[in-house]
DNA sequence: AAGACGAAAGTGGTTGA
DNA sequence: TCAACAACTTTCGTCTT
């Protein structure tokens, strides 16, 4: 459907020369699984039509491909009964042959073992996303991934449950979800020293280039999460922009930088939360909050209104 | 009494020999 | 593989509101 001459390119892993429609339903990185635009509009008919009558009776057909299906979603399935599409019987000789076909279906459907591990991995993959709630556009990012490692054939020896979670937590970095290892640690049943080392391994044979995580990802979530408003998400931003600007981020810990940016821009903003209730949504330490938010004040020269004071 | 502060010791992950 | 290291946590006593 979409050209290949196009010469669409990756965005994130640059080098990657095209980019596959995968039957119409995204485009999608074929390398990296990034999801570079969500629907591609104009699909137009997969048949050509001769003339406008035609072209109102062959409009699409059937729902969309996607990876997260394991054979794409192209099920076909013959019904067990005896009749045929109008309800009649249908004839003895016909029987046999459709018995036959049956059995060969059946086989064909889940047999082979790889097919078996990938209906197991996509569906263990569904599970994590469903929990954490994760977008349809990471979903397709994480089943790419997923496939891409079979392809290659990174799953043999390993568990298909690690590389899931770590297909899971390596799409969420692509498109920016800020999902954190434990919160992946947490529903499926690998540990995040497993997830993180399988996650890297990932990278290094796809080749996929993680930008690192940037402090702003997590805003929003924390600020519906603290029931912020909007005015303190725009001052913690513009807070965490000027420290990126500056470097203090550099080497830090994009949740701390995150937290104690929430935390200043809510006394700013007199919309103020304790620091506690930040840590605990953010999870990280008070401890932390208060020595990221020193820093912050001072390398920014912010101006904290009189109710807090500082040396 | 709750929140903020910071010192000191401990933990887990990264880095470089 | 080991040690050094920075970021972060835990714990806890003190100060502020």
């Amino acid at each position: 459907m979409v050209e290949k001459d196009k010469k669409i390119r990756c965005p994130e892993c640059g080098e990657i020369e095209l980019i596959k429609d995968y039957e119409r339903a995204e485009l999608i990185c074929t390398n990296c699984g990034l999801v570079i635009k969500d629907k591609i509009e104009n699909l137009g008919p997969e048949w050509r039509v001769f003339d406008k009558e035609e072209e109102k009776k062959r409009v699409r057909v059937g729902a969309p491909v996607t990876h997260t299906v394991h054979d794409k979603g192209l099920t076909t399935m013959i019904d067990w009964k005896d009749r045929d599409i109008h309800g009649r019987n249908i004839p003895l000789m016909k029987r046999a042959q459709i018995y036959r076909l049956r059995k060969l279906q059946k086989r064909l459907v889940a047999s082979n073992v790889t097919e078996r591990n990938l209906i197991f991995a996509l569906s263990e993959l569904n599970r994590i996303a469903s929990h954490l709630d994760l977008p349809k556009n990471v979903r397709e990012s994480a089943a790419v991934i997923y496939r891409k490692a079979m392809e290659l054939n990174l799953i043999k020896g390993r568990s298909i449950e690690e590389i899931a979670a770590a297909a899971i937590y390596a799409a969420c970095r692509r498109c920016k979800v800020p999902v954190t290892l434990d919160e992946i640690a947490e529903i499926s049943r690998i540990k995040k020293k497993d997830i993180g080392r399988n996650h890297r391994f990932l990278a290094k044979k796809l080749r996929i280039i993680f930008p690192p995580i940037n402090p702003i990802d997590y805003i929003p979530k924390l600020a519906s999460e603290l029931k912020l408003s909007s005015r303190v998400q725009n001052i913690a931003i513009n807070i965490i922009k000027q420290a990126n600007m500056k470097g203090i981020t550099l080497g830090k810990g994009p949740k701390s930088i995150a937290a104690a940016a929430i935390y200043i821009a809510s006394i700013l903003a007199n919309e103020r939360r304790t620091q506690r209730e930040v840590a605990e949504t953010a999870h990280v330490t008070e401890v932390t909050i208060r020595n990221r938010y020193k820093e912050l004040v001072e390398r920014l020269n912010l101006r904290i209104p009189s109710n807090i004071k500082w040396e």
